[in-house]
RNA sequence: GGUCGGGUGGCCGAGUGGCUAGGCUCAGCUCUGCAAAAGCUGCUACAGCGGUUCGAAUCCGCUCCCGACCU
């Protein structure tokens, strides 16, 4: 595909916070347009995660082709340098074949590394992550700040230096590379050659705290709690660390009552909903629409196809 | 009607004369590599009215409300 072709495609964002309903958005612009869904969503990558992440169902999955969803496993190392790779590469692929492209989820760093790039890093050892982060556990921060204010000033000086994983990636990189962390943060714009229309799903507060009180009794229906139970032996994965797994391995340590639990797990999903809310708000400009909106942005996007 | 307990911010809850307890919720925010992660900020309340005191959520009086018991 040369240059001309491609800047008359479109990728169509969807992001929003966990239980707008972005799926349910997602798919009839898909049908509409006749193409694919990418997700970006950091954790329905996992085959293992169905129930307690909200994946679409087998239905939704078959009547539109989806991709980057159950594409790894809990127990490999997967992260947003991996998925922007990923993303990037199936979106150009799918371009060969469709002039819209949608790429649906929640997790902003995911969305702003394709919308916005991401500077090519090294990959760091495990061992070399594990190390800093022991370092930290037994010492605190004060040593890594010691590190950082000798090979890497710079990004001392604009870290939160009470935020321990952004000190442990810091010097993790610095000393794993030879070079300071802050070399490898240009910041660069990469030239996107498609074009992109932002889209954020929004709801009053007071409804889309209600759709995830709703969602979450949803999901014990079908059955989360025994998802939980089979995942439980990997409990300590960093993929695991994910609101509603964490509060059910609880249950089953018989540490937590079930109904406690779930008040727990709705509470941890209002608040990391506000966060995606603070994130999109801050991040980025976006076409805020109503998630039944659905033929406003079909016009919104094609608003914009027409300018091509 | 009487006796005894109690009334602290949206909620829980400490505090017996002087330095805004604390937790949760809620709201706002940060963000280039485990991001559903990690971190940060804000919300100066003491039922009401008087009094004592340099100073009262804390002491005294009255009023209102809640609870227990008694008649």
């Amino acid at each position: 595909m040369n240059a001309k072709d491609i800047a008359n495609k479109l990728l169509v964002v969807v992001g929003g916070p966990t239980g707008v309903g972005k799926t349910a958005v997602s798919i009839p612009l898909a049908q509409h347009y006749k193409t694919e869904i990418v997700n970006a969503d950091s954790r329905q990558v996992y085959k293992e995660l169905n129930i307690g992440v909200a994946k679409p169902s087998a239905e939704q999955l078959t009547s539109i082709p989806h991709h980057l969803i159950s594409h790894v496993s809990i127990h490999d190392h997967y992260s947003a340098g991996h998925y922007t790779t990923d993303a990037l590469n199936i979106i150009y692929t799918l371009f060969a074949r469709h002039d819209v492209v949608i790429l649906s989820g929640g997790t902003g760093l995911y969305i702003k590394s394709i919308i916005e790039g991401f500077d090519a890093m090294p990959d760091i050892p495990v061992e070399v992550t594990t190390h800093w982060t022991k370092v930290w556990e037994l010492e605190g921060t004060f040593p890594l700040i010691r590190i950082l204010e000798e090979v890497d000033p710079d990004y001392l000086a604009i870290v939160d230096q009470s935020n321990y994983s952004r000190l442990i990636r810091a010097v993790s990189v610095c000393k794993f590379t030879g070079k300071p962390f802050s070399s490898f943060r240009l910041g660069s714009q990469p030239e996107r050659l498609f074009s992109i229309v932002p889209i954020v799903l929004d709801l009053p507060r007071k409804d889309l705290y209600q759709r995830i009180n709703d969602r979450v009794l949803e999901m014990m229906k079908l059955g989360f709690l025994d998802e939980a139970k089979q995942l439980y032996p990997f409990k300590n994965l960093k993929a695991l660390q994910t609101v509603g797994y964490k509060e059910l391995f609880e249950v089953i340590e018989g540490l937590s009552a079930l109904d406690e639990a779930i008040l727990k797990i709705q509470q941890s999903t209002r608040n990391y909903a506000k966060r995606q809310l603070t994130w999109f708000r801050n991040q980025g400009r976006w076409h805020t629409m109503d998630p039944e909106d659905i033929s406003g942005m079909i016009v919104l996007i094609d608003a914009l196809r027409k300018h091509k």
